[in-house]
DNA sequence: CATGAATGAGTGTTCATTCAT
DNA sequence: CATGAATGAACACTCATTCAT
């Protein structure tokens, strides 16, 4: 006996159609970052969204897109948050680098979206066009954000002259290999020596600043 | 081209034992490093060494056990390679660190062999006791190994106090970023900015012993 | 010959959820009894149900858990018959436990289900968990049951005493021996004295209760 | 270096090459009377025999010819045992039956050689070949020889009038049933109701004999 | 739109059998 | 004769994908 709906309660099905692709994608973020490509199933990303396994495939042609659309998805968001600090950053660069690491930190690294950098340096080699698209939406304006603060430093006589494409990625390996450590070893390993992240940043950005600054006077 | 077999050639069912378990291992480090460990077949693997699926499961019990052989095989032997450098070593701390990014990259980064440490952070979460063995064979050495670098340049009187567990990652991050970049993004993003290895080892090193060094006397 | 698809005829992919444990269970039976455990082959059975392998193991975890439900299936159900009957009972314990014996054929060692009882016995070794199940499901019931029917008889002073355990497998080994027999060495030996079941019963029945009974007068 | 056989000394590999089949053969029948056919790997039959696993192919031509063999070897020794005693025996019948029944446990039903009677059992319709084998020299034989018991008890006055064939397997049953459970049930199901062999046959021989036997007092 | 029953190609692993030594 | 390394067919089980309802 099918029950008639009420116009005031919304029908079981009418739920959020709209929301359907969205909630997929959040689930399948968590899991692809949790296990990898590979060993994730469709079947339990539909599970975690709250459908069957045929709805997902209404919104995805298959699990390789969806992976992408994750990917995609979530690259977007994160862009060009530093930018417009930059410009309006008034005190001394050392500090500003300084600022932007624990930024970065608290606004991308320590969220689940860090995963997805994780999860695009592990499958990079079966999803070239992924890693293109990562190269081009993230890594080219980051490099672009981190050289800008460089010059900044040396045009203003606080940092020296430097070799300046490695410099960039000098700055930036520590936190990208923060985020892999925090989604690959961290989880495995609770033993010894656990990582705090703020310290490991403070750190890392003490170390670079004091690396970067001219000697003081000579 | 067919070639001819020579009398003292060997006949086509020839008895190795001894050879094959290294024919495999470099088989499937060459697959493990450019596929992942779900991705790559075991019969792929046997193929490549030259025998059939059944030979490889003759050698090595699982899949699983074959990739726990490339690890040994591949990572532990290469940990102690630098402690018996730092005890010999007589120059100054920094010179010395320095001495031991360049190494590490010559003897291990530059090689296939790198590959597997991206492939542990990549396929960590899925198989922890793999992650727990790098942890235990790797890490933890590796650490220690620094962490007494650093040691010395305090104890001498070349470097400042610091956040120990913190500072030896700081210093070890980049390296470990290098070896994820090479084998996930620079194969894919062949445009822009290539970083030079050797140069980038060189400018991370140049701050973090700038960083790590007292003020010069002020 | 092809059928013509009538308009009210199930499609290809006809839902039949309920239907098809209970197809799998009859054709596992089959094939099963017919070839024992090892010797069959998972997709045999599901060609046997009209289905895929895949289908299969959606309604049953592994091979083992299939035979298990088999046996559930086909040997639990049978067990309590024959006690309600005893309950009931009004005449003599002779004619009882010929009555019981007779009953025990028709309804279990006449049907297909008496192969996986032959089945038990022989991979018994190689499924000491499946062989525990059928002690406890199967055997154990029994020979509560034949126990208290002797118990009747001597009660009732129509038996000698007797050593009781011994005693309910000689009553029982003959029927158990009987769909051994009937899976195993009758369908080879088409030459000779093919027993007849239901001569046979009433012959060891016939010795049986003579045999249990008291001496006449003395 | 090759060792220089000594004349007084057997050459290691001389050993015993003409008693290779029959340790093979033994080794075969623990294994299959053990696990089944199936279940059986060739590898750990040579083992035990302590020969490799090509050496059992130079023997047997494969699997199956060697569990052919196994039973042919084994089903060769157990005939015709008690013809002769039957015939020289002078006492009762009942006696006469009651002996053999020992007789047979003793000499047969508490050895290893019981185990290919449940071997044949288990897989006779794997093998139809063997169990027809084991119908004629087997069944047959034990069959005529019990009938002739039972003729005799009838011809001396002291048994009824039976119904023949099915009678001779009603004294049988039990004892083949025996067998069977000694070598699959009884391994698994250590728990309850251990079957005294001795006494079990003790019972069913005192069964049989007062179910055969004429009334008392007629 | 949504479902979930059904599919079947694909994979790791086993093991009887072969054959060069 | 004996070996044991090598083979490859076979099998249980998985899971992305489809499609009738």
């Amino acid at each position: 006996m099918p029950r008639a709906p009420s116009p005031s309660a919304p029908h079981r099905r009418e739920r959020r159609k709209e929301a359907r692709p969205g909630e997929l994608l959040e689930a399948a973020l968590d899991l692809f970052v949790e296990k990898g490509f590979a060993a994730t199933r469709v079947e339990e990303v539909a599970a975690r969204a709250g459908v069957s396994k045929g709805t997902l495939f209404l919104y995805f042609q298959s699990k390789e897109e969806l992976f992408k659309a994750v990917v995609r998805e979530n690259l977007s968001r994160q862009v060009s948050a530093g930018a417009a600090e930059v410009a309006a950053y008034k005190g001394s660069t050392g500090d500003l680098l300084t600022h932007l690491m624990q930024q970065w930190w608290a606004r991308f690294g320590a969220t689940k979206a860090s995963g997805i950098s994780k999860l695009i340096m592990s499958e990079a080699t079966n999803f070239p066009e992924i890693a293109q698209f990562y190269q081009q939406e993230v890594v080219e304006p980051g490099t672009r954000l981190i050289r800008g603060v460089l010059r900044r430093g040396i045009d203003r006589g606080e940092f020296r002259e430097l070799d300046m494409p490695h410099a960039v990625f000098a700055v930036l390996a520590p936190l990208l290999w923060l985020v892999m450590w925090k989604h690959s070893m961290a989880p495995c390993c609770e033993v010894t020596h656990r990582i705090d992240p703020e310290k490991f940043i403070a750190q890392h950005a003490e170390l670079m600043v004091r690396g970067l600054h001219k000697e003081k006077q000579s």
